[in-house]
DNA sequence: GTGCCTCGAGTTCC
DNA sequence: CTCGAGGCAC
């Protein structure tokens, strides 16, 4: 590549106008297509150069770097669209794989809510297509937004605005109103759109979903326009005043402010009449004309609803029933190992290329090295005690219509003279011993940082979303780094010298090399130093320790406070010391976390490690609860005898979205003790402790309801 | 001790 | 997304 520094600006527009045809034909080609023309490596050159042009020449950034993809931020999920943040989180719902799990849904459902007859149910086809959220204020579509991961979707309301279904203003519509709902593709439409591309030469897509997907995500929203999408409304996030008080209601009422909603949706009386509505949408499933995957069951009644409430990441109140996933057969080419982050030796599966539910897959999990052999981690057999070979034939599906797994072998097909897969006893990566522990069902490689797979694996935990998120820092650029001989970064501290080592180095900078620039280094390297300071949770959750993930970092940093609080007090727990006490007396930390903990505090490398990231950071102190507003956040309460207006399971939901902990038994720390009928020895604690008790109906009272 | 509810870890494909 | 297992209530 020349250097621009040499180029005239008329050369410099040539090669521009060139090199932002090839991007975008690559993005098309991505994302519309689902089929990369060139690899990922090349495509961030082509940007960096892209960058590197319109810096040196700042008469083609003004001119036009609006068309530029450089414009349209890299890496990051969303590419070219903008955040939403939801104000009411998209969930994604809990599903049913058998009829057994329907009735075990209405039994759990009536168990929480103290219920012993029928409960009320819609049934309605679940369609097969991407969710979206469109949000009215004064009856008119101000935005649209995809899922994403529930908390944060992409903006895309110029292209919502071109589907016919989708009103763009509502009349008698409450002042602020979020529908949510499923946009697809009908198969008689995606029919018509593949002939469309195969005749202009373009590829046709593999099923309505990706399609309907591809479509949506289009960052012209003429060509969105021009596609046949289709949006059933089924559920609503923010209301500034109820749609009704059923789901059967406020369906109808979606409906009638001119959403369309699906015809086959009924109300159901219980698992049976549920369960018949699920067979009867199966039998009509081929034809409807459009790909569904299953059945939503929710409960009917909404002040039910709401006192169901949510888990961490779905609903109590619904549940998706599934259809049977497609199966496929194939060849087991072979079996490869990777080690994880933990050092966990995962088996996968290298596969003869198969469609399945309209996608290729080549590789497959294996779970573990009992999965292989045919047994579960109890040694009860599974697969008929099948073992799997390399080189037999699999039959392959993808759970939950994403993740392949192998699901059973033909054993009339074995080759002659297989054998057994041979699982490593020592780590394929680095050559320690694998290890696994009495009741562990995965082998673990005990290299430990030693093993260059588990240090790779952890810098990328560290760099990764919830850990330190740094912008132009992911997966593949840590494994670059990683391998890199003039400029390495093999722990987590050495990525906070990047720039220091850089500007030392004479030679073969940053800014020169392929796939980097002025900018694009200039950007790294801030993007580096904008995470030096960082919040404690963040930094526990990033050290990759076992058993402690976002929520347990956060449970830590909160009762700690400050790193130095943490930290003490981990290097001086062991069972039985008043650390190990303290730390083990956190809701959610028991002894397998604190002994992990402990581990890796007491490890001297990994000790060495941590000071070492420590010393280049400005660690945040964290406060010690989130500020929920109600009388009873950050109390420590307990529930004791029979309440009679609610279950317990409800109670201890309630009063911990209203950010009160709920303990089992009352100690020194207990702030509050509700006592129902029957109350017995927790009572007698409470009074002889100073405890304040009161009745439930005065419990129900403070909380507002 | 048993059973429920979550969380953590690992995985695929786009 | 699923599985295994940790943590806790009963």
């Amino acid at each position: 590549m020349r250097p621009v520094s040499g180029m005239s600006e008329p050369e410099a527009v040539a090669e521009w106008a060139e090199l932002v045809q090839k991007v975008l034909d690559a993005n098309v080609a991505y994302h519309r297509d689902d089929a990369p023309l060139i690899s990922d490596a090349d495509y961030d050159r082509m940007k960096g150069r892209l960058a590197e042009l319109e810096a040196a020449f700042p008469g083609i950034a003004r001119a036009m770097t609006s068309k530029s993809p450089t414009a349209m931020v890299g890496a990051a999920p969303a590419e070219g669209f903008g955040k939403v943040t939801h104000r009411v989180r998209m969930l994604s719902l809990e599903n049913a794989f058998s009829d057994e799990e329907v009735t075990e849904f209405d039994e759990r459902v009536r168990k929480f809510l103290g219920i012993n007859g029928a409960i009320a149910y819609t049934a309605e086809p679940k369609i097969d297509g991407l969710s979206l959220s469109l949000r009215y204020e004064a009856g008119k579509l101000v935005q649209a937004a995809t899922r994403g991961d529930g908390e944060v979707g992409e903006n895309v309301t110029e292209n919502a605005r071109t589907i016919a279904d989708i009103p763009q203003h509502l009349t008698n519509a409450p002042d602020v109103l979020e529908v949510r709902g499923e946009v697809y593709m009908s198969h008689a439409d995606f029919a018509a759109l593949n002939a469309r591309q195969a005749a202009a030469g373009d590829k046709a897509f593999a099923n309505p979903r990706n399609a309907a997907a591809g479509s949506l995500r289009q960052l012209d929203a003429g060509i969105t326009a021009g596609r046949p999408l289709r949006f059933f409304a089924y559920a609503w996030g923010e209301v500034s005043q109820p749609l009704a008080v059923t789901q059967t209601a406020a369906i109808a009422r979606l409906n009638s402010l001119g959403f369309q909603t699906n015809p086959l949706t009924v109300l159901c009386d219980g698992p049976e009449a549920m369960l018949k509505q699920y067979r009867l949408i199966e039998s009509q499933r081929a034809t409807l004309g459009y790909d569904i995957d299953g059945v939503v069951y929710k409960v009917d009644d909404l002040a039910l609803q709401a006192r169901l409430g949510f888990r961490s990441s779905t609903p109590r109140w619904a549940i998706a029933h599934k259809f049977p996933a497609e199966l496929a057969w194939t060849e087991l080419l072979g079996i490869d190992i990777q080690v994880g982050r933990t050092g966990a030796l995962s088996p996968v599966a290298r596969l003869k290329p198969v469609t399945v539910g309209g996608v290729v897959v080549s590789n497959a999990t294996l779970h573990n090295e009992d999965y292989i052999a045919g047994r579960d981690s109890r040694g009860n057999p599974i697969r008929d005690s099948k073992d799997i070979r390399v080189g037999d034939w699999v039959q392959v599906y993808r759970a939950g219509d994403v993740i392949p797994k192998v699901a059973d072998v033909d054993l009339s097909r074995r080759k002659e003279g297989s054998q057994p897969y041979v699982f490593p006893q020592v780590c394929p990566e680095c050559g320690s011993p694998a290890h696994r522990e009495e009741g562990d069902s995965v082998r673990r490689c005990t290299g430990g940082l030693i093993c260059p797979a588990q240090a790779v694996e952890r810098l990328k935990h560290f760099v990764s979303r919830g850990a330190f998120d740094i912008e132009g820092l992911g997966a593949k650029q840590v494994e670059m780094f990683f391998r890199d001989a003039s400029l390495p970064v093999k722990t987590p501290a050495e990525i906070f010298t990047l720039a220091e080592r850089d500007a030392a180095n004479p030679l073969q900078k940053l800014k020169n090399r392929d796939g980097f620039g002025e900018v694009s280094a200039a950007k790294l390297f801030a993007a580096i130093e904008a995470k030096r300071v960082i919040p404690l949770d963040r930094l526990i959750f990033s050290l990759g320790i076992r058993h402690v993930g976002e929520v347990a970092a956060g449970l830590l940093a909160r009762h700690y406070g400050t790193w130095a609080g943490f930290e003490a007090a981990i290097t001086h727990a062991s069972p039985g010391s008043p650390e190990w006490a303290e730390l083990t007396a956190i809701d959610g930390v028991g002894a397998v976390m604190a002994q992990s903990l402990a581990d890796a505090f007491q490890n001297p490398a990994e000790r060495a490690a941590m000071d070492a990231l420590v010393a280049q950071l400005d660690v945040q102190p964290v406060a010690a609860r989130g500020a929920v507003d109600s009388p009873v956040a950050g109390k420590t309460v307990v529930f004791t005898g029979t309440l009679e207006k609610m279950t317990r399971a409800e109670a201890k939901a309630r009063a911990e979205a209203l950010g009160a902990k709920v303990a089992g038994s009352v100690s020194a720390k207990t702030d509050l003790l509700i006592a129902g009928p029957g109350a017995g020895s927790k009572a007698k604690d409470a009074a002889r402790l100073g405890v304040e008790t009161i009745d439930e109906d005065t419990w129900l009272r403070l909380i507002g309801g």
